[in-house]
DNA sequence: GCTATTTATTTAATATATTAATAATCTAAG
DNA sequence: CTTAGATTATTAATATATTAAATAAATAGC
């Protein structure tokens, strides 16, 4: 039978442990949880955003994100605001605070994926990444 | 910059979401949670262990595990038992009981894998988890 | 032999994951 | 127009993740 070790969801995981320890040391120097700044940078690009859009983009079920934003809120980094047309739907959006905090500390991360990158080899990362994509897109 | 969706960590995150969706009917079928069936899996093949060697093999947090141990123990499927050598350490292994559910419930979760691996293809599966394996090498 | 240090596990506190259920609102069939 | 069904967000309950601290037992150095 096959082994312990030779499981996808097993490998993946420690492979997302080993990439995510290039970045810790700057999450805890901001004080921000791993899900906290996927949903900042998500909002940074996209602008506002409604809860299940950001959910769905950023991987995270919506009883989980209510929380992320009720702290998030709490710590002046983001803002909801009711949609009008539809008024079950929430508009999120980064405050100027959160902005300036993105503003200020990306490049330290973008450095850091850069340098995780060298480390790696960009071809094999770009052939990761393209499998990545495809194992993502299969259906059980 | 780089845009949101080009992220490792994300990539991966995704990845493993759509590889656990393969088994997860499976795991919801007989009420265990993935890190139980991690565990039991990882006590079937290598007999008993100590905490800190399944935490580690699991890639669980001995926090974590304490609790997961717990639970499994209240439902008959782990015995823990204290070193004679060592006493600060804990011996988990399967009861009968699991190894008879083990056993019964492997087959179908190989089958899945099969069909996953058959779908995505076994030589890019093949290069995919060879590259998992670097990625999970990489220190920061 | 004793003490300081180290190691294995657990507890505590907070954040997130998962599933089910609820509340509010919208949409479409009649 | 009205009501049944669908959709969005939240609440609730339980499990796990993460970091820090506490406990207990082993070991090194004196």
């Amino acid at each position: 039978m096959r082994k312990f070790d030779d499981s996808l969801p097993l490998k993946l995981l420690k492979a997302r442990e080993a990439a995510l320890n290039h970045f810790r040391p700057l999450l805890k120097e901001i004080s921000l949880t791993e899900q906290q700044w996927r949903i900042i940078r998500a909002l940074n690009e996209f602008g506002a955003l409604e809860s299940k859009q950001l959910a769905e983009c950023c991987c995270i079920l919506s009883p989980s994100l209510t929380g992320i934003i009720t702290r998030l809120e709490q710590q002046n980094f983001i803002q909801r605001q009711k949609s009008n047309e539809d008024k079950r739907r929430v508009l999120l959006s980064l405050t100027d605070h959160a902005q300036k905090v993105f503003d200020e500390i990306s490049p330290r991360f973008e450095e850091r994926y850069r340098k995780m990158t060298e480390q790696f080899g960009q071809e094999k990362m770009d052939e990761f990444k393209e499998l990545l994509e495809l194992m993502a897109e299969v259906k059980p």
